[in-house]
DNA sequence: CTTTCTGCAAACGATTTGCAGCAGC
DNA sequence: GCTGCTGCAAATCGTTTGCAGAAAG
């Protein structure tokens, strides 16, 4: 984890008018740790008496200050990482029998070229680009 | 639309042993037409007077035959476009304002680049990649 | 005929929200 | 203290399911 991980969480919560807390702190801290988008189950399992209702509420307030993203897999559960820009860019493989999403990264050559692509392509619709997601949807090595 | 598109549709559902109702042809029929992928309202409106429930059990029928494939975008509805191989390879714009969801192509040459790349980390990986998704998140023209 | 599909209405479950009390500054 | 956060429990809403009758073959 970044030394500095938890003072760029405080500005840019406060930026929003809205307080670093303990509760925050903590959903921080096990997604920094994990090292893969987590479930509001794994969350809750990790966290120490975390509230459900306060879990989702806080994955909100921080999703809006660019400190937490939202990862839409193949299941039903919602899941979330750190913000890309507090860790490094990646993609994740999506397995459709469990649900299960893992990180991979992708050669720099590769991801200029993607990059390159997409700006064209986004100019030419008239798009505003904010994001990508390259993701591999298939089954795991524990469900293949 | 693809002259011999139902007839595809017909022997996929026959595989699972599932019939090619009226319903069904009517759902491939719009989407066939929409060119982006729609979501259950969209169905709904387009269809004549198809029942939510059955338009929900359709599409599970359909996707499990290859014929349909679920999109998710950016908001809480789930999409629904033809399988890939029924119409061309394409990628999504996925708008976080509005949520409207359009289609885009690659060049072939990029297309080369990231399929190679990506078989490599899916083999890396000990996953068995069935599909991938390469989608821009962002603004459409109206929202920006 | 038999099996599968359809439409209605009720159920489900992940996520959201109202509210009273507590914590941060 | 005042404002915003928390936890509990109830509400929301896209989606799923049970069931009796209709359609496909």
């Amino acid at each position: 984890m970044a030394p500095d991980l938890h003072e760029i969480a405080f500005e840019r919560l406060a930026i929003d008018g809205q307080r670093y807390t303990k509760n925050r702190k903590a959903i921080v801290v096990i997604l920094s740790d994990a090292g893969r988008p987590l479930s509001l189950a794994d969350l809750l399992q990790s966290g120490d008496g975390l509230a459900q209702s306060s879990v989702y509420r806080n994955l909100i307030v921080l999703e809006e200050a660019g400190v937490v993203r939202k990862v839409v897999g193949t299941d039903e559960f919602a899941r979330y990482e750190l913000a890309e820009d507090l860790t490094e860019h990646h993609h994740h493989l999506l397995c459709t029998g469990c649900g299960a999403v893992e990180d991979f990264t992708l050669p720099s050559r590769v991801e200029q070229v993607v990059e390159a692509a997409l700006a064209t392509a986004a100019r030419r619709a008239g798009f505003r680009a904010v994001d990508h997601r390259l993701d591999l949807v298939g089954l795991c090595a524990n469900c293949g």
